[in-house]
DNA sequence: GATGAATGAGGATTCATTCAT
DNA sequence: GATGAATGAATCCTCATTCAT
């Protein structure tokens, strides 16, 4: 049968567009090309484009399903953990931080390509569409979280989500400062060696305890 | 005369730099062209090669300079400062992540470039003799912080800017989520307006509050 | 049709190749530009490199097969002439290489850039296995004349093609110093005229000639 | 004092001519750059233009000179030797053609880029000249031996020179075959293992004895 | 829907040559 | 005569995208 059911065809762009998220794991945006992405998915070249419009609308889609997926996920765990104070609260999210990093640090380095290389030339009509799907996931997790804990506002939280992608995000830029080119530099760096994971959490649970700390003075 | 003298040199180097610079601001670095660099500075095509081997030294001079400028000013305004205590250390820190905001953004967008895409094609000599240089200041102002508190150790100073600029990379990553390509996406998305030097400020002041509770209290 | 048979890719790379031969017949490699071979094969400069990775490797091509398809022959027309004895041979040779001279001028020329510049950039892989292939059919020659004549071992028979490709070779190198640039000193030098046929058919015979008369007295 | 006399201008000429020569001898014309041969030579690369119309106008100048200095030599050795018979002959040949292998081999190289690269841009007038001057050398070389050997036309003297070099430049561009890029191949490749050297004298040796038996018969 | 051949704009980089000092 | 900064033409090669089959 020539016809593929919508089933068949959302697991061909599925495949197409995991097969760009691994590489992107490993690989820089520019040196990623539209055939070896074809090559390692097994499709022709022109198969790509049938799924996606453009290279960028590729890893837009992959943005947006990504964070989609993981604020669903999220959003899950956050209402079966039944958390009762901010401690509670400043673990889960914590662990939830934990959790991005093991599993969708991907997720976060693609941030980096949105506004300046994607959005150029990735389709506005479906990101707009993907994103505001995204933001009432997000709105949606964040009021799950306002009403548990009436002192954080929606927008409070939603911003503490924020923050934790910015840590994240952030402190992979300024990782592997003791290399070059994934080559050690000789000398003692140990002060310029940023652990991810190590200073993203530190880092975050810092900031919430500061952010918790002035919500009770306030 | 056609023997210039280092200054000269040093003077057309840093005109081809800085406007790379200020184009860097306003695009991506894959959409500004060796050309257009020489265009806008006004030289040929081949003096820009005269004075940067490829393309990514550009970049990984402004870098490194502009990162070496901004510790060596920022350990004379600290020591100007007299701080005495621990609160007069955060507004320092803040008044400073405000400069490095308002003054220094590129430097900070730079960052994301440095090891995926710059690495790769600059010059590692050149590279790591000025990392170490600028190593060497980072861990003077460090040592300048520790000698006067005591329980901040050197090594934490030196986490302390390494968030600093991690915070502000991050959300500059995360920042425009309420637009598209610069064009307002009609939408209420105030919750997802980012606004990197606020929201900087505020998460650089929640870190550092909860950093130095941390401390007290061990 | 745009899944072609390996037939029709064959035909479409031939068509790059040959036309890259006829201009080396007239220009000097490094003015033959990708550019003029694409214009010349009427296709555009990115089909040339879907059917050649590199600029040499369409010359290491040309060399390789070139070659093969001239010793093939070559091997052809021995076996057909039943040759019995030395002089036979030695006319057999002379004759042969007037062929190559006539009909396969460039493929000796192309041997001046095989070490020095093609090589650098050419695909190895593929050189190697080309020049296998070509070696074997070499090798076969030089058995058959072998069989032939048990006097002539197969090395001293591998030899002798090396040779003449090496006089013709080296007289086009000497040729045309009586002009410069294609254009003629008025001097009489006609002491300084190379006649690339009539000196290479004359000096192989005199090679020759001096070689089977060592061979009878040993 | 600012004004060279016309001796010191003939050496810092030959400086940068024999640098270029020493270069030439490890790395091909198109990896020789102005800029290399300046800088090995120790002057500027505005001086080598003071010296040198063009790039190409040096390796023509070096080629002519070579070879003038190469037939003047072989006219005293000639001269010195006071050969009487055709055996004498060929073995001063063939002496000869060592001493040219041994020391003189990127002259024969330069004779490979004379007609397709250098021509077209080396400057006519002194190239003519040079090449006169060098004619007139070859000349009187194969007059002596003439007066020597009546049998031996002073056509026939000047042609096996010019048979001598072929062979050698012949024998140089099928050199290496049994390797790629300087790396050999792992194949047993004797019989396509060229000693330019041994093959040089030997093909030498056959082509002279021919010649010589040619000369006798007639 | 799948294929992969064809396209050609675009970019980095090289290098001989010029010429003001 | 020496210098070396400036020039810009020229070249190879990449790669997203199109589209006929």
């Amino acid at each position: 049968m020539n016809i593929k059911t919508a089933n068949q065809k959302q697991q061909k762009q599925a495949l197409i567009a995991n097969t760009a998220l691994k590489m992107f794991a490993e690989t820089n945006f520019y040196d990623i090309s539209i055939n070896s992405i074809a090559a390692a998915s097994g499709v022709a070249k022109g198969t790509v484009f049938n799924y996606f419009k453009t290279k960028e609308n590729i890893f837009m889609h992959l943005l947006l399903v990504g964070y989609q997926d993981f604020f669903t996920q999220t959003i899950s765990q956050f209402n079966e953990n039944k958390i009762t104070d901010l401690n509670g609260l400043k673990d889960f999210l914590l662990s939830n931080t934990e959790d991005l990093i093991d599993n969708h640090l991907t997720l976060i380095k693609l941030n980096v390509l949105r506004g300046p290389i994607l959005e150029g030339k990735a389709s506005m009509e479906e990101t707009i569409q993907g994103r505001k799907y995204l933001y009432q996931i997000h709105e949606r997790l964040a009021t799950d979280i306002h009403n548990s804990f009436a002192e954080i506002s929606v927008a409070m939280a939603n911003k503490i989500f924020i923050v934790q992608s910015s840590i994240v995000s952030g402190l992979i830029n300024l990782s592997d400062l003791d290399s070059f080119n994934q080559q050690p530099i000789n000398n003692d760096l140990s002060d310029f060696t940023v652990s991810i994971k190590d200073d993203a959490l530190t880092t975050f649970d810092c900031y919430l305890t500061g952010l918790f700390l002035k919500l009770k003075e306030s």
